[in-house]
DNA sequence: ATTGACCTTAGAGTTAGCTCTAAGCTTATA
DNA sequence: TATAAGCTTAGAGCTAACTCTAAGGTCAAT
């Protein structure tokens, strides 16, 4: 049995946050001391590796929420509805991973347009460019 | 002289974001009608567009009003501060990009590993694999 | 008995960038 | 003149995921 500290040092997450994922739904502590201490199994510990783990994969907490449903009782679910889960993140994922290499590349066209001296910036190609609308590609 | 849903419409802005920029110091009308309307120049125009090229590139509204105080008094600004700015948010972008590539890694490699299929989730090796800790490489 | 470290709760604050609302003017058109 | 569309302001609300605070209770060690 762990109190809430001992389960922050051995997932890595703040009491804090664990207390937050509680109040979201997503955790809960088996046992309570008489003075209403949380007491964690390592069946508790378990599930909140597993919610890291979805973190780090980038799933969001409501992800998550649907993916614990899951968990608790995989006989009532299908892996589809786990695929479906994962390949919307992971068009989500790719959505922004466009958007960034397109600002990427727009930042790196600018730092080599310009010398990045000491001269004022009197004539600074990256202000022209800003100025110019980024050349009228990468409109919205 | 337009009012403010003109410039909206040729910038592709929404009215409240205009004002809200203006909240934010970015950018001003520089006339008023007697009402209190908002009146902007060619000038104003060419601001507000300066502003979301900047936005497209990525840049924060406070990189942003950076990049604005130098575009008002070039002469006293160098290059440098510029390639600076510029430099700091590819940074940034990088790091996302990092970690989006990540996440996109790992959810690839997710859906390689699951049938995807009706079959109930019991065995479901999306479900293993994040209570194995996605094989424990991906921690923090 | 008194520290000091830890626990509890409800609820507020943080970040960024909008987005919207309410209440009241103004302006153009019918 | 009436109506509708559009303008003004201050300020609240939204999103996601924390992060922190206040006020108080508990516990082990001195």
């Amino acid at each position: 049995m762990l109190e809430i500290s001992d389960l922050a040092q051995q997932t890595g997450l703040s009491a804090h946050t664990l207390r937050y994922y509680e109040k979201r739904g997503l955790i809960k502590a088996s046992n309570r001391s008489e003075a209403g201490y949380r007491f964690y199994t390592d069946s508790d510990v378990r599930r909140v590796q597993f919610v890291k783990a979805a973190r780090n994969a980038g799933f969001s907490l409501n992800d998550i929420g649907q993916l614990l449903s899951i968990r608790v009782d995989k006989q009532s679910h299908s892996c589809q509805e786990v695929t479906d889960i994962t390949q919307k993140k992971l068009l989500e994922v790719n959505a922004k991973m466009a958007e960034l290499q397109s600002m990427q590349q727009t930042l790196e066209l600018l730092l080599a347009s310009c010398c990045g001296g000491p001269e004022n910036a009197t004539h600074c190609s990256i202000m022209e460019a800003l100025d110019a609308g980024l050349s009228r590609e990468n409109e919205n």
